[in-house]
DNA sequence: CAGAATCCTTCACGATACTG
DNA sequence: CAGTATCGTGAAGGATTCTG
């Protein structure tokens, strides 16, 4: 299915398209928010609510079926007087953490020069 | 690495909105191929829409834009007869090199079993 | 409790045309 | 060559309402 580029191979890490359409999906903007709370405890869907209390109703739903679908987060309905449902994090979704928080480390090691960069670039808009 | 998977201890990996701000901005839909190229050699505009031929002059700017401002590529402008522009990666660019490496690591490593995933998810629909 | 269904606004992105 | 300017569209996401 991935149509074979020519091989303009840059001997590093190429982007694909594969890679691009996965990242959408386990980066978006409430993933790393949810997997931060099920990578510490199982959730019901408005422990998650109230973990993340910006997030909508609908957002959450679409993020959770997004991550499931993925294989990063599992749904298991507990037939129980109001329905309750439990949501985990698969093998497969805590292999993610390390290149979460790798990035995450980064991203907090270079805020102070990144926003410097901003200032400076909308002061001066060169 | 270590283990005890004491989540609470191991990873303050609280996402903030700056976070959330900042990876929109670095990691967004063509960030990633530009540095890609940019960490290889400089390159003028032309050069970098020849080497992601689907981006559109518009996205391309803007993502160049986005970038500059954010201290990761920095645009010379060169006086010459048509003018010359030249993209660099900074070195506050290059720091970003090995997380995002990390990550698409990451994924091309799981990229079978998350199709797997999809497939189970998509054929049963649970 | 855990969503589904609707409506609505924003806006990212593409397509196209023009310029110093 | 390296953009800017405009227009149009789809999709993401919020707010709100309803339900098994």
């Amino acid at each position: 299915m991935p149509e074979t580029d020519d091989a303009r191979a840059s001997g590093e890490l190429r982007i694909e398209n594969a890679h691009r359409e996965l990242l959408d999906q386990v980066l978006d903007k409430w993933s790393l928010s949810v997997l931060n709370e099920l990578c510490e405890r199982p959730c019901r869907f408005n422990d998650l609510r109230r973990a993340i209390p910006t997030v909508t109703q609908k957002s959450l739903t679409a993020t959770l079926r997004r991550l499931e679908r993925n294989g990063i987060v599992e749904r298991e309905v507990v037939s129980s007087r109001p329905v309750a449902v439990e949501y985990r994090i698969t093998p497969l979704g805590k292999t993610m953490r390390r290149p979460v928080d790798v990035l995450l480390e980064w991203a907090t090691a270079h805020m102070p020069e990144i926003e410097r960069a901003r200032d400076a670039f909308d002061d001066g808009l060169d």
